[in-house]
DNA sequence: ATGGTGGATTTTCCA
């Protein structure tokens, strides 16, 4: 099983690159980050046409999130339970054979003590317990998304300048640490140790030519799948293309 | 070098 976690930046300007890519990796299934467009402008015709089911929880201009898959979907949790209208499409969750998947899109959180920050503090608080309280110890779970946070300095092209700043403080750090320690393993890390590998690249200042970026695309597996994982690696090609993505896809592979 | 770029919707917000 193939699974791959990609930040769009709009899956209607991206629609080209996406389809280009998912004929070229051919993942089982691919979680979406900041779709950008309401459940009913979504491009299910094209996207079946290569193959894909769409599983959707988007809101207009913002945020948005997907899991296409090659093959049929359990039940669907859009945002945690109770939520509302006022809630930011950020969380999907559903099964896709045998594994629950649970794709997020974590708030950014612009600027370290900014109100913004304690919402992203507060929801990945919600995350934690939306986790704890729905899969068991022994579920096989995946977790993965943007995360809008470099868990570590190795993440980060230059961790003096980043340091204390948006997705690499240590509230966010141990935040994540709390929702990693209900038994969840970090798929990139578990293949690779080595740092400068990163998954998003500011548009500005020619980042992605110097490799300015961080690690924040992630897959994380429970136990009972992670000692299946093959492989995982970061796809930089996609971010090569003419008007892309400013992340990259990630992707992780089992043999279950 | 406190800027720079890109998407959706506007004359700004968000990343």
């Amino acid at each position: 099983m193939k699974i791959a976690t990609w930040n769009v930046n709009s899956v209607l300007a991206r629609l080209p690159h996406l389809t280009r890519w998912l004929d070229t990796a051919e993942p089982d299934i691919a979680c979406l980050q900041e779709t950008k467009c309401t459940d009913d402008k979504f491009p299910i015709d094209v996207l079946k046409e290569h193959g894909y089911g769409c599983v959707t929880f988007g809101q207009q201009s913002y945020n948005g999130v997907a899991i296409l898959a090659r093959g049929e979907c359990g039940t669907v949790q859009r945002g945690y339970p109770g939520n509302d209208e006022a809630d930011h499409a950020r969380l999907l969750a559903t099964q896709f054979s045998g594994v629950q998947i649970v794709n997020v899109y974590i708030p950014n959180g612009q600027s370290v003590g900014s109100e913004k920050f304690h919402f992203k503090l507060n929801w990945m608080k919600r995350l934690r317990t939306f986790i704890e309280t729905h899969y068991t110890n022994t579920a096989r779970v995946l977790l993965c998304g943007d995360f809008n946070v470099a868990p570590e300095n190795r993440d980060v092209h230059n961790p003096q300048l980043w340091q204390e700043r948006i997705m690499c403080s240590e509230a966010e750090r141990s935040a994540l640490a709390e929702i990693k320690e209900l038994g969840f393993t970090d798929c990139f890390r578990k293949h690779h140790e080595e740092g400068g590998k990163f998954s998003w690249w500011d548009y500005r200042a020619g980042a992605f030519r110097r490799n300015n970026g961080l690690r924040i695309d992630h897959i994380w597996a429970t136990a009972p799948l992670v000692k299946y994982s093959t492989s995982a690696s970061i796809d930089f090609e996609p971010r090569t293309w003419e008007r892309p993505s400013d992340h990259a896809p990630m992707v992780a592979e089992f043999e279950l």
